[in-house]
DNA sequence: CGTTTTATTGACACGTGTCAAGGGTGGTGG
DNA sequence: CCACCACCCTTGACACGTGTCAATAAAACG
């Protein structure tokens, strides 16, 4: 990627929003650039966060490991999202691990040329804090769901969530673009591979969404799911 | 409080760690204060953030509430911590509602001071982002306890955290210096107060902790409690 | 094509929520 | 100062959602 390419994929990031041309510049320049494919994990949960990056294309999910082997998806996330920026800021270990679900293209930089960045443009600052925030809030309504909700209900609840954050609008309805299989679905929603299929398949039955296997989700009924998400 | 009084809660406070003294003396110039009852709600979730506040004696729970009435706890604040700054700095509605447990004193900012005494002193906005940080790890690890652990586990990880947080010792062991009920503690580990009830009952029979109702639960074997808490 | 991964489906058990009834404790007001 | 009233806690019985276990089937992959 030259300069104008890198720049091209920060100024479509939120991190800087209203960043004016030099600190684009700026930050392009100090960049750099790692590959990802399908199944890579960028770094591990418990590292010592050296490199804050931010994803130009691709899919990646972001794994939350316990000791004992059990597996939860903190989020997805997409073109333009930072990964372990707020590791680095607080120099803390990385929380979570991310993994590639599809190819893809990051830029990074050092935890030193990322803090100095932050201290030269004070914008970046304050979009750092509002991305830390919509991630807060946005964890505390899943804390919320899976606290009070069904099962049933969060899987409607986090089908619609990715709907939101990626949905694409097809002819039959709104399609997920990228592979969900039901044991991610499974640990986005905190239950079994096996309930999501059940559930699943009585939405199919329905003709509320179709999409066997890798395929990618079509959400033919969005209203019905929200009725479900909303129910009592 | 007269200006040496608020700058000496000021900077107890993590957010204006590392602060100079001009830093310290400008916010707490600028600041109000708004005493509270126990019982009372600083704001309401939902409402527009104008006010950002500073907790500078008391205890206050943080609520989220669902459209059907369920209530989760985010999390309890202690002296020095922010509340709804966040939301403030985002420019969102705030996202949950502040509830005073005993009585207490906040300092609190218009939307509009805050904001231009973190563009004037920014190691306050690295601050923000240390102190947004820690909440959203601390929210991902309750996520992926609610979302892989028994009752039981997580009754123990809760204590565990208040006592972390806010543990003093004493004789008998280690005490959480405010008063928890049952239902608040199955409202922090997204139970219900039946089976908190029981655990506790249990972990008493076991010598593990004492203090009914109203009195400050005292742990005598936290060892204990970490067992339970990372019991496979 | 075989091998591996992922999904489907059924049977069953178990944790935990729900419902219900009573007992204590602290606070309030007469 | 005592009696009453909230409110909170305790305990039991029971039901139900959902996880666990198991076996099969269907795709995907090399």
């Amino acid at each position: 990627m030259d300069i104008d390419a890198r720049m091209s994929v920060l100024e479509r990031s939120p991190f800087f929003a209203s960043a004016d041309r030099d600190t684009l510049k700026h930050a392009a320049e100090t960049a750099s650039e790692l590959p990802i494919a399908k199944e890579d994990q960028i770094f591990r949960q418990g590292e010592e966060a050296s490199y804050s990056y931010l994803l130009a294309w691709g899919r990646v999910r972001l794994d939350q490991t316990t000791s004992d082997g059990r597996n939860v998806v903190i989020r997805y996330l997409g073109p333009g999202d930072l990964i372990g920026t707020v590791a680095v800021l607080r120099r803390k270990p990385y929380p979570a691990t991310p993994v590639a679900v599809e190819d893809g293209m990051t830029l990074f930089w050092s935890a030193e040329k990322k803090a100095m960045l932050i201290a030269a443009h004070p914008v970046l600052a304050t979009n750092a804090i509002e991305l830390t925030g919509s991630r807060l809030e946005e964890l505390q309504e899943r804390l919320r769901e899976v606290a009070t909700q069904r099962v049933e209900r969060r899987i409607a609840a986090t089908l619609l969530r990715q709907v939101r954050h990626a949905g694409r609008r097809v002819e039959e309805g709104v399609e997920i673009p990228f592979t969900l299989t039901r044991g991610e679905i499974a640990e986005l929603t905190a239950t079994t591979l096996h309930t999501v299929s059940r559930t699943l398949a009585a939405w199919e039955q329905e003709g509320i969404l179709s999409g066997k296997r890798a395929s990618h989700l079509v959400i033919t009924k969005p209203h019905r799911l929200v009725e479900i998400a909303e129910q009592e």
